[in-house]
DNA sequence: TTGGACGTCAACTAGATAGTTGGTTTACAA
DNA sequence: TTGTAAACCAACTATCTAGTTGACGTCCAA
């Protein structure tokens, strides 16, 4: 019934490996041959499990997305504590935001693609933290505010050189920055 | 003396059509063949007038920053309206926006190019202009808060899907979204 | 023990792509 | 008018790349 010889390592190598390889290049700078070198595989093993290059970048940023989502506790009653928590998490995992950013880039469309509904469910579960943290109902302006707050945690980690660009060698004083930035959500959200 | 037939005609057209180009398909994503024909040039003078694909989107790039600087006065002493006029002109500009996050992805290292000293100068005025309407001496706190503000103005252009995922049809909301943005720096710098 | 289904891989292919080359045209100076 | 330097372009090439194929190895059920 399961006459397997390694799938499941095949298959986790391979993630990992299109992982770096995605993140450093992007979907059209990466490589199908650097990816299944890295991973010590063949090539063909790439279109054995995932199809090919595109839905092999799809489960590495949904792989991403669900570490993420099981590392960082949801806002709830301290949103600041929650940037604070993000803002380090981005600074620690780069390629995640990288992933992320191409990601972001594959598409143009107004339109939201299809099989994107666990992403609804899971931001449609921290603006409900985030509201009931503050004893509110969930609203529109809720939803704008997480929607800010991410931004704020994610930007530093997505134009590293622009922070270096403004803030020159202070750029690595990471405690000044997240210090700064949740004085300013604190002032904000009083 | 100068036996040209229409040099700057063919840069121009060769620059828009690049403009387009990269701020779709990023630079290993572009065509050069794609230039050529939307600018109705041969391909030949790419690297005539640019010598690479590379060197090409640099100059989009330059261009690209150029116009922005031209046309966005400084923060002087009235950040919060700085930051509303910044996002709407990432929004009306989402070539722009999506050019900064294929550059930003194309670097990995800590250090600072070579060649951006005219971007460091740009910032270094934005920093001062901020510190000088808030009537303080600019400082690293001045810089931060600078890249603080370009990030929450930049971060909804950057992200238009995370937008219609945690907003929903409300993300062609921009004038809520800018109120809210205004409300939060106002909140913040108070 | 054995048959077959599935995992693995080396080698292959068809098509695309950045960059080049050699010749032609244009505009101006003399 | 004519020499010439630079702009222009069609056609070419060497290389690279995503994806395929067919042969072989491995595991398990019967």
């Amino acid at each position: 019934m399961s006459p397997k010889v390694s799938t499941a390592a095949t298959r986790a190598a391979l993630l990992e490996a299109a992982r770096e390889e995605f993140a450093a290049y992007g979907v059209a700078g990466a490589r199908v041959d650097r990816i299944a070198e890295r991973a010590g595989v063949n090539k063909e093993r790439i279109y054995g499990h995932f199809g090919n290059k595109e839905k092999l970048f799809d489960a590495v940023i949904n792989e991403a997305l669900d570490d993420l989502t099981s590392q960082i506790a949801l806002p709830g009653a301290d949103p600041v504590d929650y940037v604070a928590r993000l803002t380090d998490y981005y600074r620690r995992h780069p390629d995640l935001v990288r992933l992320l950013m191409w990601e972001a880039l594959n598409y143009r469309g107004q339109e939201l693609l299809p099989g994107q509904e666990a992403r609804v469910e899971r931001c449609a579960r921290k603006a409900a933290s985030l509201a009931e943290g503050r004893g509110e109902e969930p609203s529109k302006a809720t939803a704008r505010t997480l929607f800010t707050l991410t931004g704020l945690a994610l930007f530093p980690a997505m134009m590293p050189q622009l922070g270096r660009i403004i803030l020159g060698d202070e750029a690595d004083d990471h405690d000044a920055l997240r210090d700064q930035l949740t004085a300013f959500v604190t002032a904000a959200l009083k």
